[in-house]
DNA sequence: TTATAATCGAGACGGTACGTCACGTCTTAGT
DNA sequence: ACTAAGACGTGACGTACCGTCTCGATTATAA
């Protein structure tokens, strides 16, 4: 008896939210990809997701919200660090990820975001900052602790020219960084000891 | 498509012109200091101007056109290299050139628009960076000729990190950068023995 | 102790809808004292009654249904005639009635619902005008039969008149009718010796 | 010259605001005749008159203006008095004309929101109202200077019985008043003498 | 006592309409 | 030759209720 009622149970895997939730975040990808987080709206979602306006905005207050759901998967890769045993490689390896996210849709939607300035994002993108600077920071610190590095080097702006620099880059020269680009960047940014020792 | 359905004839020479095109610009600044280049409106600039709304699409098709014309005398102060013997002082004047313009509502504006990637802007963007960079290639370019710089030395890259080094501070520290902040960037993108010669 | 308890509870108040159902009657009033029965809501409702929605839905599936149920008492006091000897007697009392109830929230909302014309209303307003008008056809038809209106008297204009009188009343005037308005209207409405006689 | 310019002058009546304004019109009156007052949509509105919805809420800022601005052609009847040389005879014409602007969809509209104590109706229902029930006063008030209508009659009575009789009686018995009806109203509400000496 | 049948609460959803905002276009008249 | 004034279509915004549905949890009554 109990058995026939529910018949779909099997089927469907979790509540009829779990379906809304990912197709709408499915949806946010792909309207983000087609037309850039600058100018897609609630409803361009909402039709793509085959889902009711409405009901994104039970869900997501905003197109902030809408964006933080949707790129959190990419930001959490930023919590694990690297292991590579110098610093060059430690950043190298956190500059590959930084450019190989910014690929994906939801990762230009990221950097659109961060640099949009809207004001409905300013703390979003201060929270994303924030972590997507912390493995650098954590790396260089490891330099330093392991003598790889001068302590009197600067960290902090070493950290903050090499992200910003992989960040940015494909806005500036419009096209994605190689790695050897990357590496330009860290034998720049970082004192060239550190750095031949890296590459060595 | 859209652009050749425009009815918007450009900027034009003329007595009363001069009068609305002066007081737009004015009005123009003021919006985007009192709400920034994201969110301000044709609407609000006309008010502001006390001039009609269609008389601004008229001269102005789009913002991006209102913002080229409000930003451009900032730009043009990129094209006058400052000559002060060294790269590190030279970058220095650059740079604290790019700190002092963002500190204005204009620049404020053009950085938002530079970062805000709407499309729109594109041309724009693109347009002002390399405006913005040249300065910078002239100034290593220089160095190079007179061997204060190696030969070797990626110019290209060092200039972009200090471009955007600068440009971005105030988006990542929530203050604009100190002449020091400005020291330690260059001392970080350039070779030590030129930025030690720079600071000597 | 506890088996005897919860039989008793069980025998008193029977499903305990009861309570769910009195509550909503309650909040029902209360919302429509507050908004006026054009402009209340559901959602108000059932928050008053600190009730699910979906509760309410389930036993009123409309607004019509609720307004049913809480202006049900209000009719029923229209079943028992009066009996005071005289047409004026009889009416006045009547229209006494009417204007009494329509001092009470849930007769404001019936006046209201009555003159809504929602269509979801058709009916129960249908239903309700006939059961106030009822009376006074009753009364009016006894006055006939005690010789003491003239039988060519148009007795359903009268009461037609009456009625109406004294229900669109505050409508029209902005305050309830006084007792000496009452008497205002069934005497220009009664045949003047009935209408002496009552007021004598 | 100027003739081939305006070349459309001849054919279209007035600014296209005259246009959306009268399309607009046309189909407010058919949306009230197809749904009623109650239930009438600013939406519905804009697709009947094929005119966006905005241009809608530009002129009309809520339904009761939507309501008013079709009524008022209506109304005005009611500022010319009737002169048939009776009380009787006066009334009459003015109920006659009531039922016939109930008639027409404006008319039930009217009504309806008349009836509807929306609240946002509240004025302009205050307004009609006393502008319908001005010449019922008029008409009286010249029947006592004649002499026709004892002065100790309840003028302001009879003419709300009349006017409210006439207005509700289509809500009250599902049908039009015929002309006997609106007779037997007056006969019922006027004192005898008069109501005799008008039709006699 | 223990099932079984009624409720109820909670939460989500699709949907319609609201009223507002800014956009970019157009026309007419005025200077 | 320009500008002012004003209207319009368009698209999106975010909100409010509507009515419906499904899922446990709780309770009442009957086996």
């Amino acid at each position: 008896m109990t058995e026939s009622t529910r018949r779909t149970r099997g089927v469907q895997r979790g509540p009829r939210s779990v379906q809304v939730v990912e197709s709408v975040r499915v949806a946010t990808l792909a309207e983000m990809a087609r037309v850039g987080f600058a100018s897609f709206t609630i409803d361009g979602v909402a039709k793509a997701a085959n889902v009711n306006r409405t009901t994104i905005y039970r869900r997501w207050p905003s197109r902030a919200a809408l964006l933080a759901s949707v790129v959190e998967p990419l930001i959490e890769r930023y919590d694990a660090d690297p292991d590579t045993g110098s610093v060059h490689g430690d950043l190298l390896a956190l500059t590959v990820m930084i450019r190989d996210n910014a690929a994906l849709p939801e990762g230009r939607a990221l950097i659109e975001a961060v640099t949009s300035g809207t004001g409905e994002l300013r703390e979003l993108v201060r929270a994303m900052t924030a972590r997507t600077l912390a493995p650098f920071h954590r790396a260089l610190d490891r330099a330093v602790r392991r003598h790889e590095l001068d302590p009197a080097a600067d960290v902090k702006v070493i950290a903050y020219l090499a992200f910003q620099g992989v960040a940015m880059w494909e806005q500036a020269h419009d096209r994605p960084p190689t790695d050897d680009d990357l590496n330009r960047i860290l034998r720049t940014v970082l004192p060239p000891a550190s750095g031949l020792r890296g590459v060595a």
